[in-house]
DNA sequence: TTGAAAGCGGTACCAT
DNA sequence: ATGGTACCGCTTTCAA
């Protein structure tokens, strides 16, 4: 099998004589790319020999395999996945919808995500779907990203527009959703409840004793549910609101800084103020130092995500503990085992949170 | 009716009866999605008017058009991206290589570059390549990214493994690299001079009457190369470094504090603190605030990145500007402008930089 | 303005 | 363990 016909340099050859099996063109916008066909004829073997020792060696002799893999190293082969996707119906590509990857909480997950694909070689193409206060483009997007033919969909949220969620579902793909719960989800869903989150925030401060909880809120639909719960439970406890201050998202400390200061300059008399993330917390304590308003003695602060600075705000931050590298993680692994076709796990999958209570509060 | 050459037929088989054109054979993996073909056959028009419909209406007939998308609407088909790519050779996929995206100074140019490069129907794959620090898996990535065939790369930083610039190079596309700048980029380069920053800072601080100048820095490639040019900045003013502790990057507010918590341990006489990010700066204004340290009356402390948050941090940091969005934009519209084979611009961009004096210098 | 034929570069299926 | 054949779904070329 060493049939080693005279090997030079993997270029278009001139002979272009011969009926080969399928009449080679070569087309106009020249991509002297090294084909598998090209290894082939190389290495001596038949193509689909090449195409089992890239993608499962394990079916082919060791000697063929090193053979193969010499040829391939010496060529500068690369596989092109346009075609072995088109034939396997298998693009190893996994799309993740994400409102944004600007301040926000989501890198992690993404991060997580896109590191365990990769263990599974499957790479994820992001697309960013800007927040709905912004103009969502996310239908646009699912159209754009289907046509891509992912073999999994990984998205944030669980509202999506009729057509959206229409896509998805006929696109016979297995999704899952994610930084929230619903009942109904697409296929699978693996997150925790807004308006928990907002009830046990208020539960927590009342317990504390606070009173008077005001807060500095991001537009943005789930952050919009966690503060219904909020407000549900201080209702429960017979309080109100205590003033609230609304921007647009992203999440900037600039936003919770300015949100915070027109609170302040309405004359609110708070003694708890609850951000809807953490970068706003910042922004209202980097406002609160300035205007010399003492924390906590005077004015308790929550944020929300616990991201990886709050713990060294001064005062350290407490703030809502969302494992976000953990949604990444199960979500990887929920897709990848239904791309496999094994047994479908839970469709539903609530992953918790967990109040942090640090010197803010 | 595909027929082949009857001189490469071992077995002349007999022809099909299916009256199809191509005998059709719906895999196992089940993909039932409407294909072109199924649209032309219930439009009553050939394939290649549909493809015409879907990426150049302005060659068919209005009424053609029409006619064609009515039933695109009604059936849902969706593009198959794969098999347009592989036949035209353009997958309209664009490869972006950054180290990170985690607490990252490149999500505005990520976010720029996928806007732009969205409006003219280009999607971005992200590979996040790792710091090297952390082992880089840069090569692996360029591999597995290059096997989707972009038409176009975009990679941070000008310093790649001789392997990854061999594939670059031979993968025959437009390649641009941002963030930095060389004189012999593989294609294109927009970007900035970190020796330039690092010295513009140092005498920039000298200027101020600084003169014991300590660092705040990551072991990133690039940011060491800033601190290079602070060094000989100082060098020429006759001074050194007033003490320098190393965190391993990403950068991130945790980091910097300890890492200005480490320098104040060891007794550190500086009356400025430069840092390679403004992460750490602000990590720095942190550790100051809790120490009691008087900014910048008894400490200058200087970011780099300008990030959103340098304007309203207390005191307000100063910090060095960089235009982020621009070069992603930039990148953006260099890439499309050599994939539509448009003159080639220049092959070196220098996007400058910007001290922005704040209260903290 | 529209269409027929011939691939693009791989993989699935079935033999051997 | 290896190979022959027929596609995967779309676009290109060339012609009408």
């Amino acid at each position: 099998m060493r049939r080693k016909p005279p090997v030079t340099a993997p270029h278009p050859r001139p002979e272009r004589r011969a009926p080969r099996g399928r009449g080679r063109r070569r087309a106009s916008r020249s991509t002297n790319a090294v084909t598998l066909a090209d290894v082939a004829k190389i290495a001596g073997v038949s193509p689909i020999t090449v195409s089992r020792v890239v993608n499962r060696p394990e079916l082919v002799h060791a000697d063929t395999v090193a053979q193969v893999q010499r040829v391939i190293a010496r060529t500068g082969y690369v596989p092109n996945m346009l075609a072995g996707g088109l034939a396997s119906r298998r693009s190893r590509l996994v799309a993740a919808l994400v409102p944004t990857v600007v301040n926000s909480i989501f890198v992690d997950t993404i991060q997580s995500l896109t590191d365990t694909l990769w263990e599974a070689r499957y790479q994820v193409v992001l697309g960013m779907t800007g927040y709905a206060s912004h103009g969502s483009r996310e239908e646009a997007l699912v159209s754009a990203i289907l046509s891509r033919r992912p073999d999994a969909v990984f998205v944030v949220g669980v509202n999506h527009s009729r057509d959206s969620r229409r896509r998805l579902l006929t696109a016979h793909v297995p999704v899952v959703e994610v930084w929230d719960l619903t009942t109904s989800p697409i296929d699978m869903v693996i997150g925790f409840s807004h308006e928990q989150v907002g009830a046990a925030v208020g539960d927590y401060l009342v317990g504390k004793g606070y009173r008077r909880i005001a807060s500095v809120w991001a537009d943005d639909e789930r952050a919009l549910r966690r503060r219904k719960g909020l407000l549900e439970s201080l209702a429960r406890h017979g309080l109100g609101e205590a003033g609230a201050s609304l921007v647009p998202a992203p999440s900037t400390l600039r936003g919770g800084r300015q949100a915070f200061a027109a609170l302040l300059d309405r004359g609110t008399d708070a003694d708890a103020v609850v951000c809807s993330s953490d970068a706003f917390a910042h922004g209202v304590l980097a406002e609160a130092q300035v205007r010399g308003i003492a924390i906590p003695s005077r004015l308790a602060v929550l944020g929300f995500g616990d991201l990886e600075f709050a713990a060294e705000t001064v005062p350290a931050l407490s703030s809502v503990r969302i494992d976000r590298h953990g949604i990444g993680r199960l979500a990887a692994e929920a897709l990848l085992a239904r791309i496999e076709g094994k047994p479908a796990g839970p469709k539903v999958v609530d992953v918790g949170f967990q109040i942090i209570e640090r010197e803010t509060t």
